[in-house]
RNA sequence: GGAGGCGUCGCCUAGUCCGGUCUAUGGCGCCCGCCUGCUAAGCGGGUUGAGGGCUACAACCCUCUCGCGGGUUCAAAUCCCGCCGCCUCCGCCA
């Protein structure tokens, strides 16, 4: 949720940032007749309420007929407060509607447009020359079959399309990689979190995925409960309803999950292999800080994603995402994207947010700080998520008899291997 | 899943039976001041959060806030209903 007071003082600037998203103001001037309606039915209701205790007051007092004629006034005064707070409720109502459908305000330097109007902020390592090396590329579902990482054929009886299982190497890779991850993030001074994946409607509304992004999200049948598509879900509202002491900010926590998507506006988009998938595991950076600290933040989060592919050894490039393609929450994001061999191009295996006070609003997360409380920022970031993070690892490292070179860094981490090779032709 | 108990302003706690004097008691912690070689102790004061009015985003005034949401009532921390959470026991179970 934005801040109410922009929209009230200087609704021109919520125009142009609706615009600047590609889409329509009508929202603000909805939003702004809801706010003053909201603030004349709070008037009303407060001075009829104030005169309802102050009667209340001489009856406690009175006697007899005296008493009887204040009752008599009081029930009627009654009456009239009821329907006053009836009709303040539902102006809230409307005003909060309008308000949270409102996505937040896009930074300045964030470029406008759509999802291919991105700006390349960097490219780091060169891709892989396969022609020069003399031999074609297998992509990572063959590769995947050789080694015996990735059963595909299996995931898709038990479970349906988008599933797979890791087996073998396969899942000695994800862990691997989870511990990679996590102790570099423990290195860093990150709370290490193993989070639930499944949370009340609260959690899932306060970090905007029950909007427009609702199609994606699985619902538990019978049950109030959602599966998260990541744990940024869990980690925000982790905080909410809470006032943070501004001296222990920034809280970083890195948490381990399962993430579910429903990929419901993606059919016939990669459908082959394990890019996209109803299931991953993945494990999150999640921070709590002051707004003005959170600019910085976010880059030091895009460098610790970087620290990461670094280690996996991976070509990438980092992107600065356009208006139009930064979802509810966030002013600004950063994917990194690796190079995809069989693709011919790259491909995203992380991305980082910086959603200031947005998520905190919607989830009573505050700080106090010099005596003043406000909203915290929070902000999240991507360390691996399994699935692409196995793809690129795959493709990249691969060598002309199908076998896989295992990243330095990760070798600790894999026993000690330092090749997988292939279990069938 | 069944039975019972509990949820008060950071933490602990009084108040709930029997509705109005609750503008919520006291302690701890924290903040400010006094005292004081320093520290501690002592003394005095302050200390929930949200919204609205008026405005200088001050001061002040008002409303809401006793887990959350409804209801009863002129009036609810207090009575009734639903929900959430925690604890104990039973059942089941990785």
């Amino acid at each position: 949720m934005i801040d109410p007071r922009i929209l009230r003082d200087d609704p021109d600037r919520v125009r142009a940032a609706q615009a600047k998203r590609g889409l329509s103001d009508e929202v603000v001037d909805r939003a702004l007749s809801a706010d003053a309606a909201r603030r004349a039915a709070i008037s009303a209701f407060e001075s009829r309420r104030a005169e309802q205790k102050q009667l209340g007051k001489q009856v406690a007092k009175a006697q007899g007929e005296e008493k009887a004629e204040l009752l008599a006034r009081t029930k009627a005064l009654a009456a009239e407060v009821k329907e006053a707070e009836a009709a303040q409720a539902a102006a809230e109502e409307e005003w909060q509607a309008a308000l949270m459908s409102m996505p937040n305000l896009a930074a300045p330097e964030a470029p406008e447009g759509g999802e291919d109007d991105f700006v390349v902020l960097e490219e780091v390592g060169t891709p892989r020359d396969f022609a020069a090396e003399g031999f074609e590329p297998r992509d990572h579902v063959e590769l995947g079959r050789m080694l015996g990482a990735i059963d595909l054929e299996r995931g898709a009886k038990v479970s349906g399309s988008r599933f797979y299982f890791l087996t073998g190497v396969g899942a000695q890779l994800e862990l691997a990689l989870v511990n990679l991850a996590m102790e570099q993030a423990r290195e860093s001074g990150f709370t290490q979190v193993v989070a639930p994946s499944l949370v009340r409607p609260r959690a899932m509304e306060g970090t905007g995925f029950l909007g427009q992004a609702a199609d994606d999200v699985y619902r538990i049948e019978g049950e109030d409960l959602y599966l998260v598509g990541t744990s940024e879900v869990p980690m925000a509202a982790y905080h909410s309803e809470e006032i943070l002491d501004g001296a222990s900010l920034p809280l970083r926590y890195a948490a381990f999950s399962p993430c579910f998507r429903k990929e419901a506006g993606s059919h016939g988009k990669d459908t082959k292999g394990i890019i996209r998938v109803h299931w991953f595991d993945k494990v999150e950076m999640f921070v709590y800080s002051t707004l003005e600290e959170s600019y910085a933040e976010h880059e030091r989060l895009l460098g610790w994603e970087k620290q990461f592919l670094d280690k996996l050894e991976l070509a990438y490039r980092v992107i600065d995402v356009a208006t139009g393609d930064l979802g509810l929450s966030a002013i600004r994001k950063f994917d990194c994207e690796a190079w995809i061999p069989t693709q011919g191009k790259y491909r995203e295996l992380t991305s980082t947010s910086n959603c200031t006070e947005f998520q905190s609003r919607r989830l009573d997360i505050r700080v106090r700080q010099d005596g003043e409380v406000r909203p915290a920022a929070t902000l999240n970031g991507t360390l691996t998520a399994i699935p692409r993070a196995i793809v690129a690892i795959l493709e990249t490292h691969q060598q002309a008899d199908g076998s896989v070179r295992v990243p330095t860094a990760l070798q600790p981490y894999m026993g000690g291997r330092e090749v997988l090779e292939p279990v069938a032709p």
